[in-house]
DNA sequence: TTTAAATGACACTTTAATGTAGCACTTAAG
DNA sequence: CTTAAGTGCTACATTAAAGTGTCATTTAAA
C-alpha cells in the first residue's frame, strides 16, 4: 500500500490493515519507526537474494537469472522503494554495498561475455532493477520463475525479431 | 524539482526557483492549480511527440526512434509523473488516448516484423516509457538522439553479446 | 520621471496529519 | 471464572503546510 503512495498517511494505512490507528503508535514508536522497520525487511531481503544467488561465484547465466527471480519475489513481498529512506546512513550504507555487489557482477556479466562491452556506463546497472521492478507490478499473474524468464530475456535479446 | 519529490511545499518549489512563496499564489490559484498547468504542458508535449514521430504511417522502426527521441526531450523539460494527476478526468481521458495511440503503434510493429509475438500482454507497452524515463534521468549527458539509439537498441536487441 | 504592475515580506487563519491520553471492550491464558 | 494483554474509540495538543490579506518596495513601461 506504501507502494502507491509513500506518503500515506498513518491513518490510510491503518485503515487498510483494518486496525486501529492508535494501535500502529502501540508497536511502532513513529511513523518513521514504522517505515524504517518496513525497509529493513526489505534491505535484509535484498542482501539474501544476492547471496542466495551466488553473485560472485555462480556461473553468471544461471546467477543473473536466480538473482532476478529473488528480487522478484521480495519486490511483491516488499513493494517499496528505499530511495526514500536514503536519509538513515545504516540504509544507505548497506544499500549501496547491495548494489556495488550487483555492480560486480554485471561486470564480470560483461567479462565473461554474457552482456556486450561498450554500453553506456551504468546502463545495464540502472536498466536491470527498474525493468525487474516493472515486471514485479506489471505482470502480477507471472510467477517469479516465469518472470525472471521474460526479464532475463528481454534484458539479453531485447523484443524484436530474432 | 517536482520530480524528486511530488509532494514537495509550495514553500521549497517557490525557494528553489528563487521567488517568494506569495507570488506562485499570485500566478496559480491553488497548489492544484500549479501542479495542473505543470501536466496540462507535459500531456501536451506528448501528444505533440505522437504526431510527430507519425505512429500511424511512417515506417515503424523510423517512427520508434523519433518517438523515443521525442519523449526523450520532453521528459527532460517536464520531469513529472503523470501517474499523480489522473484524478482529474480531463487528464486521464488525454493520457488514456495518448496510451492507446502507442499500444496501437506496438501491435503494427508487431505484425510488421519489427517487435517479436508472444510477448506477456502488456509488456513492451510497458517496458517502452519505464526504459524512456529511466534513460532520461541516468544519462543526461546523452543527446535526445544518442539516448533514443541506445534505448531503440536496447528494446530490439537487448544487452546482451549478439 | 512618473506611474502601474509585479514582487517580497510579514502576519494571520485553516486544515490535515502526527503523536499522546484515558477508558471501555474483547480475547486468550491461568 | 479471573485476569492480563491487546485493541477500538474518542478526545486533545502540536506541528507543518495551504491559502489569504496587506503594505512597502522594486521594476518596467509610458
Amino acid at each position: 500500500m506504501l507502494a502507491a503512495d509513500p506518503g500515506a498517511s498513518i491513518a490510510s494505512i491503518a485503515a487498510e490493515a483494518g486496525v486501529d490507528r492508535r494501535t500502529v503508535y502501540r508497536r511502532f514508536d513513529s511513523r518513521e519507526a514504522l517505515l524504517a522497520a518496513i525497509y529493513e525487511a526489505r534491505l535484509t531481503a535484498i542482501e539474501d537474494a544476492i547471496e542466495d544467488a551466488r553473485l560472485r561465484e555462480a556461473p553468471v547465466a544461471v546467477a543473473l537469472h536466480r538473482y532476478v527471480e529473488n528480487v522478484i519475489a521480495l519486490n511483491r513481498t516488499w513493494p517499496v522503494d528505499l530511495a526514500d529512506m536514503l536519509a538513515d546512513d545504516s540504509v544507505r550504507v548497506r544499500r549501496d554495498a547491495a548494489v556495488r555487489e550487483v555492480d560486480a557482477f554485471l561486470a564480470r556479466a560483461t567479462d565473461e561475455g554474457l552482456l556486450r562491452a561498450g554500453l553506456p556506463e551504468g546502463w545495464a546497472s540502472a536498466l536491470l532493477p527498474q525493468v525487474v521492478h516493472l515486471i514485479s507490478r506489471q505482470q502480477p499473474e507471472l510467477s517469479p520463475g516465469q518472470a525472471a524468464d521474460v526479464v532475463v530475456d528481454t534484458l539479453l535479446h531485447g523484443l524484436g525479431t530474432r
